[in-house]
DNA sequence: TGTACATCAGTGAACGCGCGTTCACTGATGTAC
DNA sequence: TGTACATCAGTGAACGCGCGTTCACTGATGTAC
């Protein structure tokens, strides 16, 4: 009951969080049984029932842990590249080269686009879920948006694109990277489309 | 029984892939039943086993019919596109501005790639029917790299962006529109990224 | 320090429902002679 | 032109299995006095 040990349920029940995590990145929501995933924690399946109120009550609480891991996880990237530039643009692009090296250096993409992807293919999450993960795309779309500002306002682009599509670029090739990935076995998808948005971004900006 | 007439077996069958395509892209394959595909086609479940092996035959047929007219669609661009141009890049540009307004139409994006999408999200579709949906993506990759090294004949490429990831661009942008598309309930998505892409084509190859 | 009670973290058995699949049977249409 | 048979395009009832959910019960740990 100290207040960092958890106790034996919290463990238990974060246990089941990953293995649920893991299983729904591999196989969808509805393909994900509360039977597997109790029988890889080595209790019973009413044993579930004690950490959470219903498969859906798994659902968000999954969702809420995960999505909070993948704002903390793009938090410190974007802290570390405004740390390491003044400039907007350059921390921008230096973040777009960190980010391209975690994508390549995880086998599996970061937890928050996985969960939208498989969110928004999978219905069998509800929609109450499903709008916390579209207030979460939401939020970093916004934050995307902000800092292309920021940037517009020292360099004035000169290619046409609105900033709103470079915004949703990211979320776009990120996610694509993802199902190519996924499709040919390719773990350097999303890597490498990264590095190729860099490009654009450094050609609207700065020119050929 | 004549050659163009079809059967009503036939006009069947048809009726239940249309409606599977439809219930599949909505809500995935292990989400979409049999039960309510023959409801709505006004048969019974047995009926349903006349037509069908069993629910991976579905999945097949399904693919086969829905990857063959996405094929149609491409190439018909692809041939509308070179006839306007004899210059492979200039050709590519009008191609990539015709597939913009194309996705600008259609509510739901194209049949191929929809199928692609939703076959690497949804671990219910047998291996042998996801393996059909990876031949036809690497099939339109090569004709995209194929196309792109024509060009790179032409125009010494400016940017630094390898052409395979510049193919796999078109992937990538189109299958993370797509998403996009889908979660915030916004239908330019992919038209827009396509745009975007036009641009980093435009630059790469010419300059800014 | 021992006892009484409460909470924690589950167990075990049972239930109901949906869903894919099977199988014997059937009316309508087509074909051979 | 009529009859016999075959194929087409299904029907209807039943089965089995997995899966989410419930509910009464229980041993271990924690807390009050």
């Amino acid at each position: 009951m100290q207040s960092e040990a958890r106790t034996k349920g919290e463990r238990t029940r974060e246990r089941l969080l990953d293995l649920a995590y893991e299983a729904v990145i591999r196989k969808g929501f509805a393909s994900t049984s509360i039977e597997e995933l109790v029988e890889a924690a080595g209790i019973t399946k009413s044993g579930f029932f004690y950490h959470f109120k219903d498969k859906t009550d798994l659902a968000r609480q999954l969702i809420e842990t995960y999505t909070g891991r993948n704002a903390q996880f793009l938090d410190e990237l974007a802290r570390r590249a405004r740390e390491l530039s003044d400039d907007p643009l350059h921390s921008f692009l230096i973040f777009l080269k960190l980010y391209a090296e975690e994508m390549e250096e995880k086998t599996v993409a970061h937890p928050g686009c996985m969960v939208a992807t498989v969110t928004f293919q999978d219905r069998s999450w509800d929609s109450g879920v499903r709008q916390l993960v579209i207030d979460q795309v939401l939020a970093w779309r916004a934050r995307f948006i902000a800092w292309l500002e920021e940037i517009a306002a020292v360099y004035p682009p000169k290619g046409k694109a609105p900033i709103e599509d470079l915004a949703d670029a990211i979320l776009a090739f990120t996610y694509g990277g993802m199902t190519i990935a996924r499709a040919l076995a390719d773990d350097t998808a999303i890597s490498r489309q990264t590095i190729m948005f860099r490009e654009t971004v450094r050609l609207h900006f700065l020119g050929a």
